[in-house]
DNA sequence: TCCTCATAGTCAACTTGTTGAGTAGACATC
DNA sequence: GATGTCTACTCAACAAGTTGACTATGAGGA
């Protein structure tokens, strides 16, 4: 349900192919919904035999032909309806706060390195976020942009996307630092049953 | 495989029953990981069966008799392995960022209280988390905690979901300004195909 | 020339997560 | 005395998400 919604909203910014919405919907890339490409050619097939999105087949020179998606007003309609509804309440779910949390049982040594694969991760979506910000915002300042843009959606997810990553790199910097005194004080390697 | 060893990492704390786990895993209490009930008992019996817990009956009176989990060394090996491993990358997955993404395409009035609503769970979600840092914490300072304490993965994690609610908190405060500020514009009510 | 990457998908099998209902006793509240 | 809530689960059905393999073409580099 809500990855339908997830797909109306993002074709909203234009139709787009299969292929184009996974790049979107990419773990990497996306700030409000994350999708597989297997999830997404599936959905799109239901989708579109219900009537929420149109398909027209592109044929393209020098490469394969491409089904470009758009919504219906069907589409338009079901994405309305669906601002209506309460959302699902959301809570986090990280593998690797798992594993902090199992950090005195675990391996100190490699969850320390996934901790900086993460922050490192996270500098990386950050930096694509603040271009991606640059981009919308164009000539104007947040203030000016906020009160004349005709969509000002995208910005908001866009800065939770940023927000979260932000805090993500600070905790990360955190619980770094607190592993390395710990290792340094003698509680490195001791395992706890 | 991520639930069984969030389980497993729960089980650290000492045994408990399915029920229990279930609070703990509920969805507005839960800092690094969620299920539900049925999740539980499923992945329960399955781990039970494989022996990575060990379960044993306990009678009581005036209430219905439980079953209390207690991790094993197989269980402790499996959740040591985990941590070995690299972690699945996350991202965000909020509907609630899926209606603001489509909030010109719907309802304004709906959403804006959706995110009213979203504000009010996140505030006192970061209260339940403050109130169970100073528990963690006791009557040591958090430098010294850190310094001393035989555990700090769950406050760690329990930072990261203290961070992550004032996050929230600070957005849903933008959001409600930016929609408050178009609506008085005359941004409002108006819709997008 | 081979190898990899990018485009643009499809198919099948599997694992995870969700929803709703049911059971049953004890206690509190109106 | 009826209703609701808390403990402590179980069962069944369904929806959503993941994994891995496969097809096909063209471009770019080693």
């Amino acid at each position: 349900m809500a990855l339908r919604n997830a797909i109306l909203a993002m074709l909203l910014d234009g139709e787009s192919s299969g292929y184009d919405l996974a790049k979107g919907f990419n773990a990497s890339v996306a700030n409000f919904w994350t999708a597989t490409p297997q999830q997404l050619y599936r959905e799109l097939d239901k989708m579109e035999s219900r009537g929420l999105v149109a398909a027209r087949i592109v044929e393209q020179e020098r490469r394969p032909n491409k089904r470009l998606f758009s919504l219906t007003d069907a589409g338009a309609a079901e994405l309305a309806e669906f601002t209506t509804r309460a959302p699902k309440p959301t809570a986090i779910r990280d593998e690797l706060l798992v594993q902090i949390q199992a950090v005195e049982a675990g391996d100190d040594e490699r969850i320390q390195h996934a901790v900086a694969d993460r922050m490192a991760a996270a500098e990386t979506k950050l930096k694509r976020f603040e271009r991606l910000r640059d981009r919308l915002l164009g000539e104007s300042g947040e203030a000016e942009f906020l009160a004349t843009a005709p969509r000002v959606g995208p910005y908001l997810t866009l800065a939770r996307g940023i927000a979260f990553e932000q805090e993500n790199i600070r905790w990360c910097e955190q619980v770094l630092a607190v592993l390395d005194r710990r290792e340094a004080a003698g509680f490195g390697g001791e395992r706890l049953g």
